[in-house]
DNA sequence: AAATTTTTGAGGTGCGCACCTCAAAAAGAT
DNA sequence: ATCTTTTTGAGGTGCGCACCTCAAAAATTT
């Protein structure tokens, strides 16, 4: 057994009642004790016992999870790891919520944000599209005492905001390497085809792709991204025209999340075998595509992991302690068939 | 707040002492009550309060790890994982230790196990080729209460025994897609090099690779394992001879988790370019030879995901609970230069 | 029916911490 | 020097469970 707090407290020469107020930031503790404190702490190698801090503590730790009402099978991926979370966590004295908000509009967005009460919640995992009504509504949340965490999706607030999910700018290079070294010596023209040019996530998944392209495999030429507009009929129109334009293509690269749609359009215009595909995000959809061979490879990553690593996160925050960053870094994962 | 055994106690019609002993086991219950309790169990949806239990059991587990003296890169990797975990886990109540056991000969690896005495340990995960001395030494710790989980290396004993490690034919049939995808249209030979044909994860990488190759790549042409038996002279003459008697050879596949050998080896040799290579586990080796294009694909399994997986499950055994299997399953991962 | 064994219940203790109250001490203000 | 404010300490309570003892009740044997 490590030292307690009686052992602290004789250490740091004060009472037991000043090592608690030092602990759980009760204020009303002179400089110099909490100094002495710290110091104590760092000496004897204090660390709270977890099991008996969260019996004490018996008030169960409320995390919200704040995701967009629309969205595809890999956000339902998603919320179904937070379920299965739920269950698991409950003796983990932890409570889990979903809250979804309109994510058209980023007024809107930030208005369901705001309705959030800060008394319901000690911390969220927000995921949303950056705007500025929606940074002071997280503001304001984050004043009242709620921890935020930006999650999928880069929130940038005062300070540091801890982050929870993938460099979707390695993602695009890894899709990148992967497509080079697919097609070889091939030469020829990609495809990157995506919902929209609009989100951050697709804008450095490209990026990280060029980069790689362009400075590994130079033979290969990026075409301009097309945009489906999570429209099937745009989608075969767009993506049909785009072929017949360059019949040099041998590659696909779906950046959006959701790959879906393009894959059936890909399928009735019969450009699915004969052109290395890859794709993002492990669904239902893209694992049956790499099963028969039409998807080449999936970059993803675990739904699971995401939430567990935000939980993780949002504990350590709210009961102060610091995060082991290398356990928290979500991996860039590569599929084939064989490794699903 | 979930039911405690108070309400459990109520709900079974028992007293609480009853419950305790159902819950851990003490005996002395007669079926008919202990049938009640675990109906009620059921019925309220009873879990034990994990933080609780850890408090007043007081006791930490102790767990160790079972791991042969000789190994390479990997297998530090994993002992620095078991270190990292240690300080983490000692507010978690669990104390980690390794057992380093001689692995020449399955005798002396017997009598190191027989020497574990089980009142050190509650439970050990286990490294080692399987072998009938060494599984009658486990067997006669696990008859004295040391639960056994496999560790890297399936060991069959009675019953159900946990294994935590990676699929290998799996991972071989990884290696064999990455390789047949790479080498795109090329015809040629892939050579696949190994410490030693004895190992069974050698084997079974092997049969999965084959397997691929055979069905989806048919004009790639796999020759018979090089046995390096890691000696890096003998490995360099082995591939110099092999690469001279099949100059159509345009892969290797290096099946070994020790990748340092044949990759001095074959820069040596100027076989790094030109040819496409895999390799397994990462390491600082492989990294950096990922990272200068030396190689094009690692296949891996993380080691720290692995002693966590170990450690979950040997607690779950511990204190009797179910552990949840999706969440267990170690991935194989592909690293390219871009994910690392 | 008596003696034995097995099963059951009542009750207590302590794990390490969070959270609370109240009084005493120390520091600062007037 | 008195009053006010801040800081400190002593002490208690309870979280849910594991583990223990002892006596009473029930089931089994003799």
């Amino acid at each position: 057994m490590g030292p307690t707090t009686k052992d602290l407290a004789r250490a740091a020469g004060v009472s037991l009642a000043t090592v608690d107020r030092v602990l759980n930031d009760r204020g009303g503790v002179s400089l110099k004790k909490a100094q002495a404190v710290a110091a104590a702490i760092e000496q004897i190698g204090f660390e709270r016992n977890a099991a008996a801090a969260a019996l004490a503590r018996q008030r169960s730790l409320r995390l919200g999870f704040v995701i967009p009402k629309t969205g595809g099978a890999f956000l339902d991926k998603v919320l179904l790891s937070i379920q299965e979370y739920e269950t698991l966590g409950r003796s983990e004295m932890t409570i889990l919520s979903v809250i979804r908000i309109e994510d058209k509009d980023a007024h809107k967005a930030a208005r369901s944000i705001a309705n959030i009460d800060a008394n319901d919640f000690d911390a969220i995992a927000v995921m949303a599209t950056q705007s500025p009504p929606l940074r002071d509504a997280l503001l304001r949340l984050a004043a009242r005492g709620v921890h935020i965490t930006s999650f999928l999706t880069k929130q940038e607030l005062e300070g540091d905001v801890d982050f929870v999910g993938i460099d979707n700018r390695a993602a695009g290079a890894t899709a990148g390497r992967l497509m080079g070294q697919f097609l070889g010596r091939q030469k020829g023209a990609v495809l990157p085809i995506a919902e929209s040019l609009q989100s951050r996530d697709t804008l450095e998944r490209r990026l990280g792709f060029d980069d790689v392209i362009g400075n590994k495999y130079p033979h290969i030429r990026p075409l301009p991204t097309l945009e489906t507009y999570a429209d099937p009929d745009r989608a075969r129109k767009v993506i049909s025209t785009a072929l017949k334009a360059r019949p040099d293509t041998s590659g696909i690269y779906l950046l959006t999340g959701e790959a879906a749609g393009p894959v059936s359009a890909l399928r009735e215009l019969n450009a699915l075998h004969g052109n290395i595909l890859i794709a993002h995000e492990r669904t239902s959809v893209t694992e049956d595509a790499l099963r028969v061979g039409e998807l080449d490879a999936v970059i993803s990553q675990d739904p699971g992991h995401l939430v567990r690593s935000a939980v993780r996160i949002m504990r350590a925050r709210c009961e102060k302690r610091r995060t082991l960053a290398s356990q928290e870094r979500i991996r860039i994962e590569i599929l084939v068939a064989e490794n699903l």
